[in-house]
DNA sequence: CGCATATGTAACCATATGGTTACATAAAAC
DNA sequence: GTTTTATGTAACCATATGGTTACATATGCG
């Protein structure tokens, strides 16, 4: 586990270093579009290592179903597995996830949040220039 | 366009004190996961009141492709639109994201600063583990 | 070794998605 | 009033998605 772990900074770290391209973002993005699928995340951040099977059974769809769900996990490196004999153990890996929040959401959130100042001082003068209209009518 | 913004203003405003549910995340995510919808976000972000017909002339596709993908973007709250004559003006919505960056980004975040710290911390404990088995070795 | 368990693959099916062309309607321009 | 322009709807089609059942393979346990 320990030199699994060490794999699993380096590779993370890999990614950090490189870019996220648009298909990875499809695939993130198209993997988190799913509730399934957001849950399974929760499921494997909170109890690391989990078998497949265990994942499977707090679900009420079939094994099957969730395999699929879990490809498409894998797929968009949000979840990283380990053999160990007929086992394999699950793991998240947020790194997509952060990189999306370094590269995307913030620049909504930057941009939101100028709208919304915008938006607030448009507000205020139009309702002072209302409060003009009035005196000039009466 | 004073009284559409206060009308943003108010909408907005209420979106963020209402909850967004797991449906509307499915919307947002699957809304996000093509490129060709996230440029077009880009692109109204860029140049607000954009008209539909302007948008889609920025795309290799068919003008109806770009209404089926502004379609999805709507649905998904990202995108609303003011009809002004036979134009129809398009901004962007950039509550949802910032919800889901609320309270869904940073939480994975969260997680994978301090996954990186726990990683950090057995890489190092590991490696000086590795020197001393070859000092009892030699 | 035989049985149980964990996981995976293949095939099927209904529905959704992302593109296309053809046609319709309404507003703007002349 | 006629023509042009902007937008939208409907239908079609190939592929993808998200579920199902049946079967296969490998590991673990008694």
């Amino acid at each position: 586990m320990v030199t699994y772990a060490i794999w699993l900074f380096v590779r993370a770290t890999h990614l950090t270093i490189g870019k996220l391209d648009s298909r990875d973002m499809d695939a993130v993005f198209q993997a988190l579009a799913h509730e399934s699928r957001r849950r399974m995340l929760d499921i494997v951040k909170t109890e690391p290592g989990i078998a497949v099977g265990a994942l499977a059974a707090e679900f009420d769809v079939t094994r099957i179903a969730v395999l699929k769900h879990l490809a498409v996990l894998e797929e968009a490196n949000l979840i990283i597995s380990e053999r160990d004999g007929r086992m394999r153990k699950l793991y998240v890996n947020a790194a997509p996830i952060q990189m999306i929040y370094d590269r995307w959401t913030t620049d909504y959130s930057a941009y939101w949040a100028s709208e919304m100042t915008r938006i607030k001082y448009l507000a205020e003068a139009s309702h002072q220039h209302e409060k003009r209209s009035q005196t000039g009518n009466s």
